[in-house]
This record gives structure tokens, C-alpha cells and sequence, in this order.
DNA sequence: GCGGCGATGTATCGCCGCGATACATCGCCC
DNA sequence: GGGCGATGTATCGCGGCGATACATCGCCGC
């Protein structure tokens, strides 16, 4: 999951390690922080892996930060091309059945490199997951509704409309998405049915 | 945070791992599961740090014989009284600092055993931390939306608008509970009920 | 000038919880 | 009478968190 959001930010332009954070608050803040007790450890570990390497020395090509002289013992991390690579197969991966996984506000935080056939294509992953959860809450909540108490009960009530949220949230996504795929009025008789309804 | 979770049902009767997972299913599953992985090592724990002992009322004489090759048997756990001891302090705790600490959950689910006083403390503890870091995701979205793109920006907007609900959510809570708290000695002549469930 | 202090920066440690897995028994239905 | 799913206990590796430890940089007051 960080490795995804590693990788999705060093996409761009080469970053160290603190900067990638700042990156990581801004853009995945709302669900997610990342200490370094991740970062670098993670860092290392791609660095091993062969999705990274240093970027040392000459590279200015930092944006938009203040006039910073790599001098220090800055370490610049940028992609290789297995990293790239790397990034793309993550990216087109559906991402773990798990409901509690928000490995899918990475993958929807990086929506923009992808195809839109992918993109629905998660998109309906991550809402299957969540409906699946719902139907199970509902029912457990159904069957023993009666004896929880006040509070159990208000907490479960509060869940399930989380979720039923983030459902309809994603309907709307994978609307606005197929109809923003629509084929642009080619001449061509529309001989391929899309997949799923 | 799980542990909390296993004092408070444990509080209501002695159960054995299985059957506490179900509980926990069905009372914090709609934002936490706990698996076995957690589960198992942490009754260990706690039955080690002295909160629960086992309670086994039966034939636990038979040891001597070797035989007993398989014949696992439930293993029940109830609270000691250090552990109620336990139970209540954690419950008044205000929980740690984190935004992201699912622990309030818990809280609240064992709302039933405390005072209405940590009731309120607790919820605006946590409301406080929500509104914290509601502002910071402002600012920050503020001052970098030109640079994020579409669907980054979708996904912080969305991120935010749940963390609104919640607070309201929140707030309703604590109105709620401060009406059903009966100020001690100020004797309001309203006597109207509101029907509160 | 100089001393402090907060932001920048890299790194590690211990803990917690998850998912997968292994293994054993029970009970019900075909 | 046997298979299979629910019940039941237990462990392992790993990803991530919070705390912590160190450095350096740049700006402020004095």
C-alpha cells in the first residue's frame, strides 16, 4: 500500500524522503498518514527491491521547493524502470478483498495514470467489497439487534451508514466515469458490448 | 484497543476465544474484525498480566497421563477482579491522540458501563481530535488544490465530507447525552418527555 | 556576533493487528 | 459411514504506527 503510494509520487519527480511525506500528508492525508517508521524502512526495502535508486548529486530538477543545494546527506530517491513498471501492475491490481483495505484510496489517488477501463474496474472491486460487507452487517445487525445494548446498536446503525455512503459515493464515480468513456461519436457501428452492467 | 474490547464483553460473562470473536464481530464489525492472529496472543497477554484466568470448572486433574494426544479443550476466560479494575480504567481514559485511533469505537460500544460524565468527556475528546484534523486537511487542501489533480482532489473532498458527518454525528451524540443527563439539584419544572428510545 | 529554537532530514525500536495457515473436533445431512 | 462445514486453538511473517534519537539549517531576538 505505501509502496503503491511510493511509487505514485516518485512518478512525478524525484523526492527524499521527508519531502515524499509532505507529499503522502497532501494528497492521502484524509485516510492515512505514513510515519517514517514506514517510510523508510519502505524506502530501503524498494531501494532493494530494484524499484528505486538514488538519485544523487546533480538533479535540481526538485519543483517548487525553496532553493535547496543538495549538499547534505539528502538522500533523492527516484524510479528505475522496473520501479515503473512495478507501478503500473499495482495499479491495474484489483487490491485485496478486504473491506477494511484502503489500499483503494491509493489506487483512486493515482486514478490519473491509469486507463479508464481500469479505473471502473476498481472502482466496482472496491464497491462489490463494500456491499458484500453491508449485507453481512445488516444481516448479524437483523439477528441480533435485540440484544445489543444503546450504544452497540448506535455505533453499528453509524458503520453501516458509513458504508452505505461509500457506496453510493461510488456509484456515482463509476456513472460519471462510463459516461466520460462514452466513444466519441465514431461513425463505427458499436459492435462490442461492454462487460459487466 | 482489542484489549479493552475483550475486558468489556468478558464483563458480561466468561467466554472462550471462538465464541469471543463472534462477539466481537457482532458488536465491532462495522470497523474493526480482529482476527484469531490478534486475538489468541493478546488473551495470552492479558491472562499473563493477571486480567483474566481461566475458568475452567471442571477435570483439570488428569494430567499424568500422556495420552492425551489431542483433546484440545475450550479454554474459557473470565475477568479477574483486576481486570474489572482494568476495564474501568481504560474505559475512562480518554484514548490516545490519533485521528485515526479506532479505540474511540470501542469506547463507545461500552458506553452502557460508565458514567455519563466520561460519556460526554470521551465523545468530545474525540469530536476535538475530528475538528483538529478537519482544519488541518482545510489548510492544506486550500493551499495546494490548484496542484492536486482530479481524482486526488475527489478523494480529499471525500475524505473530508466524512469526517464532517462524523463530528456531526458526534455533536448529536453529546447534545444527547447532556440532555438525558439529570443535572444534579437544579429542579427544571419541564417534566415532558421526548421519547428517547 | 551568538545562542536558541523550530523546521528539515534520516533512521531505528517495540508493539499491535492482519491475513494465511495448520491442525483438531463436532454435528448434521445425504 | 463418510464427507463437509462450523467450531475451536494456535502460530508466523509482515506492514504500519508512535516514540525516539540524532543531526543540520535558517531565522529570530538580543
Amino acid at each position: 500500500m505505501l509502496e503503491l503510494a511510493i511509487l505514485g509520487l516518485l512518478h512525478g519527480s524525484p523526492l527524499h524522503g521527508y519531502e515524499l511525506r509532505q507529499r503522502l500528508k497532501a494528497t492521502l492525508g484524509t485516510f492515512r498518514a505514513f510515519s517514517y517508521g514506514s517510510l523508510y524502512p519502505t524506502l530501503r526495502r524498494m531501494k532493494e527491491a530494484g524499484w528505486l535508486c538514488e538519485d544523487d548529486g546533480n538533479a535540481e530538477v526538485v519543483a517548487g521547493a525553496p532553493a535547496l543545494t543538495g549538499r547534505r546527506g539528502k538522500v533523492v530517491y527516484k524510479l528505475t524502470a522496473e520501479g515503473k513498471e512495478r507501478f503500473q501492475e499495482l495499479l491495474a491490481e484489483a487490491g485485496p478483498t478486504s473491506w477494511e483495505d484502503e489500499t483503494f484510496g491509493v489506487h483512486f489517488a493515482f486514478f490519473g495514470q491509469t486507463d479508464p477501463e481500469v479505473r471502473v474496474r476498481i472502482l466496482e472491486g472496491r464497491r462489490s467489497r463494500l456491499e458484500e460487507r453491508r449485507e453481512g452487517v445488516r444481516t448479524t445487525l437483523a439477528r441480533t439487534r435485540s440484544r445489543l445494548d444503546r450504544y452497540t446498536l448506535q455505533l453499528q446503525e453509524h458503520g453501516l451508514e458509513s458504508v452505505e455512503r461509500e457506496v453510493r459515493w461510488l456509484t456515482e464515480l463509476i456513472e460519471t466515469e462510463r459516461r466520460s468513456t462514452v466513444p466519441p461519436a465514431v461513425p463505427t457501428p458499436n459492435p462490442e458490448e461492454r462487460g459487466a452492467p
